[in-house]
DNA sequence: ATGACAATCAGAGATTGA
């Protein structure tokens, strides 16, 4: 089984780019982030007639998430525990009735710029529950996983130009012990399970040629619990994406499962 | 040091992103 996750900067942008790559990489489950839609209108239909089942977190202009999957979901949840107040949809969790079921987290984790400063604030706050949420998904018997835009560089080797980051949200020693935290509790970091060469990226800004240059950062990431790290088999970033026409700054990534 | 780029909502330019 193919799972996959893109921060996709918006559906309606995004569409003619989303619908090639799913011919292309064939995922079973696709986890996308910052639809920047609404609910009523998420193209569903179109992903449907793909023989997609669809569940949307929508949110007006900024973030949403989203979970397409060729199997069967049950006891979909939205919304990250541990905060009532929180207005912003950054989280969609589902289980995929696979022969053998596996529960997706599909997240959007806060950027947290400017630094210090309440988005900075919310980042971490954010990244707090995540861990609460993480110390229950280890426990499962079921394999279970989570992935999304985590806006976090975990090491110097995941960026082109670390220096560039150092004071930034993303590379902050809070977020990279926040992040080092989720991993010390038995998750595995599929893309780094698999490959430990440096260069390695899924976004690259689109100011200043960073594209151009491979001025990148690692920032989406796989996160397995035991159970579901024992059937990985392959993770890739599917890179040339970010070469076609009307990109995202992303690029999609994905694992494959010996399901 | 600043802005560079892009998407959204709205219907210009501010806001957000990373």
């Amino acid at each position: 089984m193919r799972i996959a996750t893109y921060n996709i900067n918006g559906i309606k942008a995004r569409l003619p780019r989303i619908l090639e790559w799913l011919d292309e990489t064939q995922p079973d489950v696709a986890l996308l982030q910052e639809i920047k839609s609404i609910d009523e209108n998420f193209p569903r239909t179109i992903f449907e007639d793909k023989g997609y089942i669809v569940e949307t977190f929508g949110q007006k202009s900024f973030n949403g998430v989203a979970i397409l999957s060729k199997f069967p979901l049950e006891d979909v949840k939205r919304g990250l525990p541990g905060n009532t107040d929180d207005d912003q949809s950054r989280w969609i969790e589902a289980s995929v009735m696979s022969s053998t079921p596996v529960r997706v987290c599909c997240l959007y984790l806060p950027n947290g710029n400017p630094t210090p400063g309440p988005k900075y604030d919310y980042k971490l706050a954010w990244m707090d529950r995540l861990f609460n949420r993480a110390t229950e998904l280890i426990k499962l018997e079921e394999p279970a996983l989570m992935a999304g835009d985590y806006n976090v560089i975990p090491q110097s080797e995941d960026a082109n130009s670390p220096d560039k980051w150092i004071n930034d949200a993303l590379h902050l020693p809070e977020s990279r012990n926040e992040f080092q935290k989720l991993l010390n509790l038995g998750f595995t970091d599929a893309f780094r399970c698999q490959n430990s060469e440096p260069m390695n990226y899924t976004f690259w800004d689109f100011q200043a040629g960073a594209w151009n240059k491979n001025d990148g950062i690692r920032i989406d990431h796989f996160l397995l619990n035991p159970n579901c790290a024992d059937l990985l088999e392959d993770c890739q970033i599917d890179r040339y994406m970010r070469g076609r026409e009307k990109p995202s700054d992303h690029v999609p990534i994905w694992v494959d499962l010996k399901i």
